[in-house]
DNA sequence: AGAATAGTGTCTGTCAGACAGTATCGC
DNA sequence: GCGATACTGTCTGACAGACACTATTCT
């Protein structure tokens, strides 16, 4: 036992939960909208320490590391997210005092309307912190890593014009939508030219007739997800939209 | 022993490594110079079929799953690489005949002048065939499916103007270069727009005093990588660089 | 001279930031 | 009217594709 401990190394999906919430944020501290699920430990190793939720690879039970990630979200926080993709790996040695371990990082996206997360099995605390600059000192293992290595996907995917629909309940303002993604990218957009995006390029998002009234200020209209939308493939639009001939061949 | 093997997941390492030889080649065919090292398996499982070079973690050896394709490249085909990357997980039960695998995907980048890979150890055959469109028929496990993964994600990084330095000589000429380029990307460029990249940019490429003559023709200036090169970080800059303000905050 | 590649200059359309302006609501 | 947010219009600078042009070598 011990001695295959050694030997087989020990497979971990965790998962970077993120959602949003900008509600009663400045302008300045628009970075602190971005949320991630940390949980408390409450088992060793490094019990009682925050970390992102993970679990050990089931291949009895699992059908990829992508669904032990899913299983690990069922199970710790009960939650179904409808966005989930790998990060990148992390792996050694030294990474888990219970020895040589791959931890598979996964981030997944959870819309404002569903952040009713749940405590549940072998955790014993949940807690929605920013993303960035949460006060809860050392993660676990070498999750402080892994936590920015999350961040930088998803912002790379931001950048590269991806909408985060998936943070966002199915209707939804343009005005929010924008506050999520100034939330992840953490500063602020252009209204005009954010808004140019969405009607110059194919349609990701679609205007519903009816309006959102909120407080006394000008209704805002409410729109919807294209059936077409992804998350995965915003290089289609972002690209450039390859001029004419856009150079040869 | 049996029971084990259903119980723990296989550990895999496989690496694409590519390589780019234009030579020969007309304009329409640029996409047939980016070369794929592919090794022909001489054990069971899948013994005689083509593939990715790949080897099982050995956790008392290795000290990363990088590590581990780094020790295939030297084990199987006797390289050191300057650029190794992940690329993504392969994972499953049906993957691998053995039972429930995982497989790690990475990307590797050979100069040119370096495509020296020796036939070694537990694999019968080793050959540079071009990247798409190679005519093996199927390669073994996923492997096909990893190719195209691996192929893309090199594409992505070139699209984002990353430069695949790591592909030339230490000495290059522009020309070259750029034919490395068209070659990943499939496609040929404009060369003004290649080359004022080159120069508006910080220091990427540093000229050489020297010139290369090759043939009856103008000879061409040689470049070499700078030192503050990286073919991770080319956002820095592509990011549009960013403009005066670029919009608040 | 001619072929072939190296390298430069300029035009032009597209796009995104910036920012001012208009519209519509509650109070 | 006032405050607040929703939404639109336009100016402008930067960049990249396109393409014609010049330069330099060998045969």
């Amino acid at each position: 036992m011990t001695i295959q401990k050694m030997l087989d190394p020990l497979v971990v999906a965790d998962v970077a939960l993120f959602s949003v919430d900008t509600s009663g944020l400045q302008a300045h501290e628009i970075d602190k909208g971005l949320k991630i699920l940390l949980v408390k430990r409450s088992h060793a190793p490094e019990q009682g320490l925050w970390s992102l939720p993970g679990g050990i690879l089931q291949p009895e039970v699992d059908s990829s590391l992508q669904a032990t990630a899913e299983r690990v979200l069922r199970q710790k926080v009960s939650v179904e997210v409808p966005y989930l993709r790998e990060v990148c790996s992390f792996s050694g040695p030294m990474r888990d005092p219970r020895g040589w371990s791959i931890g598979m990082l996964y981030y997944a996206l959870l819309p404002r309307d569903q952040v009713h997360a749940i405590v549940k099995d072998s955790v014993d605390a949940v807690e929605w912190v920013p993303a960035v600059g949460h006060g809860l000192g050392k993660l676990a293992f070498d999750h402080d890593a892994q936590l920015d290595a999350a961040v930088q996907a998803l912002r790379d995917k931001v950048e590269r014009r991806a909408l985060p629909l998936h943070l966002m309940p199915a209707e939804f303002t343009l005005g929010a939508l924008q506050k999520c993604c100034e939330a992840i990218l953490g500063h602020t957009l252009d209204k005009s030219s954010f808004r140019r995006r969405l009607v110059t390029e194919p349609p990701v998002v679609i205007a519903l007739g009816r309006k959102e009234r909120v407080g006394a200020q000008r209704p805002s209209q409410l729109y919807k997800a294209s059936d077409s939308f992804s998350f995965d493939e915003p290089e289609k639009y972002a690209a450039r939209s390859r001029r004419k001939g856009d150079n040869c061949m």
